[in-house]
DNA sequence: CATATAATGAGAATCATTATCACTAAGATT
DNA sequence: AATCTTAGTGATAATGATTCTCATTATATG
């Protein structure tokens, strides 16, 4: 990561540090608010924003396909490995889930097929399942 | 459709059947000033918000897993039929695309596996194919 | 047809996000 | 180490999306 920064021309400073250790300590995406507040306040709603938008500009972090009106950001998958998501329906909540090996790579098959299907550069997927997390079921 | 709404206590008001007609012809999300503008400005702002979500309450359109900031919504999947998405990482357009048989059964059997691994109730899932649509390649 | 109630539209209020700008800190240069 | 250059910071203002409010209008039903 400090490599990919450096070459970005980007500082890996103090703030930027807190935000990708509270993403990396997180079980799934994170938005700027919640980075903020998980972080006790440390570090200011604004730079929270303007080092996303960096570390993302960096390819460090991405933004998640996320639900109403709201951006949550995770590391980027070639950092933190490939996963998909469960999401609820209810109160919101995004839990991240790795694909045993065979059930991931039967999945990286039907997505080829579809790129096929459709005059479409796919560059990556992710699998969003919606339900009731434990807390809202 | 008609009848879920009247089972619901709502009205199908010249305002709603605009905005379902809209999202009908579309081929992916829309959001609310998408709506708005495809329809001529005939239905107010405020009105295209509220129409959507009453018309989520009844459960006969749903919000995507949308990225960045906005939300869209389409039509539900009882209604429309079972489909995924192909999001341009670039200009963000969201495309419907359905699977053949074959692919969408094995998909619906991994995902059962997903659930059975994780402590969480699934009602349904979506695939997310992220790439560059045919304008932004 | 009258009446009760749901829906509408315009604008205000709110929340997420981005831009601005004076100030500070990190590296590079001597 | 002192200085200089440039990137980064933080407070706040500005923007954009969404929700709320409320007086008015449309709809259904007795």
């Amino acid at each position: 990561m400090e490599e990919r920064l450096r070459d970005s021309g980007v500082r890996y400073t103090g703030g930027r540090r807190e935000v990708v250790a509270a993403l990396d300590r997180a079980d799934g995406p994170r938005s700027a608010a919640e980075l903020h507040a998980e972080l006790g306040g440390k570090v200011p709603v604004s730079s929270v924003y303007r080092s996303l938008s960096v570390l993302e500009g960096a390819g460090v972090v991405a933004p998640h396909h996320s639900v109403k009106g709201i951006t949550r950001y995770e590391i980027a998958e070639w950092l933190a490995g490939h996963h998909h998501h469960l999401v609820c329906v209810d109160c919101g909540a995004v839990e991240d889930i790795e694909l045993p090996k065979g059930l991931e790579s039967e999945l990286e098959r039907l997505v080829g097929q579809v790129s096929k299907m459709s005059a479409f550069t796919s560059m990556g997927h992710s699998l969003e399942v919606d339900g009731y997390c434990t807390r809202c079921a």
